[in-house]
DNA sequence: TTCGATATATATCAATTCGATATATATAAT
DNA sequence: ATTATATATATCGAATTGATATATATCGAA
């Protein structure tokens, strides 16, 4: 399962330009579990279009590009249902903030504490995000009806946020205390109130 | 930060090969939060080494190819900690099987219940794998006494698989029931028992 | 009013990472 | 006997990332 797949996908709920496609992944509903951005949503539309999986058709505008409108064949249809039809791959995860706590007496106290509390903000800002997240704000979507599995994976999204911002909020003073307890003051890789 | 400084940081446990390295990713503490491969570490050691932050030493063996042992250097140290400093970046995560759950119109009845329970059954492995995950098993670290960085880590991972395993078992049946609800006999993608 | 930020829209490119494959042998399990 | 797993390194094409380039319009702040 590939960017373009995720591209055939977002196209079931109608037409759209690659920009748009983005937004599905930018703040819309892909955010939480799926990024991509120019870099790989324009290769992956023009891959698509040379399989037969798209077509495409140009929309003028003034000073802007032209608008590429990319809708989907039966092809891109069938492709989309086979690959769905796979046991997906294994959740991939990359948390640089995990590896900053990881390796915390390489971090000076302050730096670490920002570090949390910086992760801890982006937490309640992505469950308002969320929050706002309805079927309306998904282009080509059911106003106020999402379907089962759009409306699950939000869930899902809001429960990780969630629980996670609870136990971060719950185990700060704990974790900060812990790692100060634990720099001796002599080998240490960082002084104290060094940088 | 990108593979070299998690190859600078797992360095600072001790001496080790790429193939050890690896085992920090694959089954080991990072499992859970940082994935890597040979194919981005053997270069990324390459990388390190090519820039002094690392030193190489061979070990002849019997059959095998030579074991490549590595060690940090103080500028490999520096490096590692100049890397630390920086906000790390917002979390990276790939989720197949969201993606193929937000699909569900498209994918069979018998491959949906399928998708859920292999995952689910990841939950269950992955929480027993972070059980047995002690000082111990890291490799250098100290036996029964992990610095608090690594221990909150490790409970952090602890804590999202108990949290969300809950989650997907609590909400098994009512997602499926959704789904099969939402599926309307004509003009549905997938016929209710096919493919 | 002018400056910077944001939004609209596409495209490309170097660097990084992924996933598979290749090469060898020993041992453990079936 | 055969298959799988473990030890160990290396490489390569394909995919992805993150930054940059190109234009214009608008909107808010200084």
């Amino acid at each position: 399962m590939d960017v373009k797949t995720l591209c055939l996908g977002i196209l079931t709920f109608g037409d759209a330009t690659g920009y748009e496609i983005r937004g599905y992944f930018e703040d819309g509903p892909f955010s939480h579990f799926f990024q991509a951005g120019f870099g790989s949503i324009y290769p992956a539309l023009n891959k698509a279009l040379g399989e037969g999986l798209v077509t495409c058709r140009a929309e003028s505008q003034d000073g802007r590009p032209d608008k590429k409108i990319y809708a989907l064949t039966p092809s891109g249809r069938e492709h989309l249902t086979d690959d769905l039809s796979h046991v997906p791959a294994d959740d991939k995860i990359r948390s640089e903030f995990l590896v900053t706590l990881f390796f915390a007496p390489y971090v000076s106290p302050q730096h670490l504490e920002d570090v949390y509390d910086l992760y801890l903000a982006d937490f309640e800002r992505n469950i308002e995000k969320m929050k706002n997240l309805t079927g309306g704000d998904i282009p080509g979507g059911v106003s106020g009806d999402i379907p089962a599995g759009q409306a699950f994976v939000r869930e899902f999204g809001m429960h990780f946020y969630q629980s996670i911002g609870e136990f971060l909020r719950d185990n700060r003073a704990r974790f900060i205390a812990g790692v100060e307890a634990g720099r001796s003051p002599k080998a240490d890789p960082v002084q104290g109130g060094g940088a």
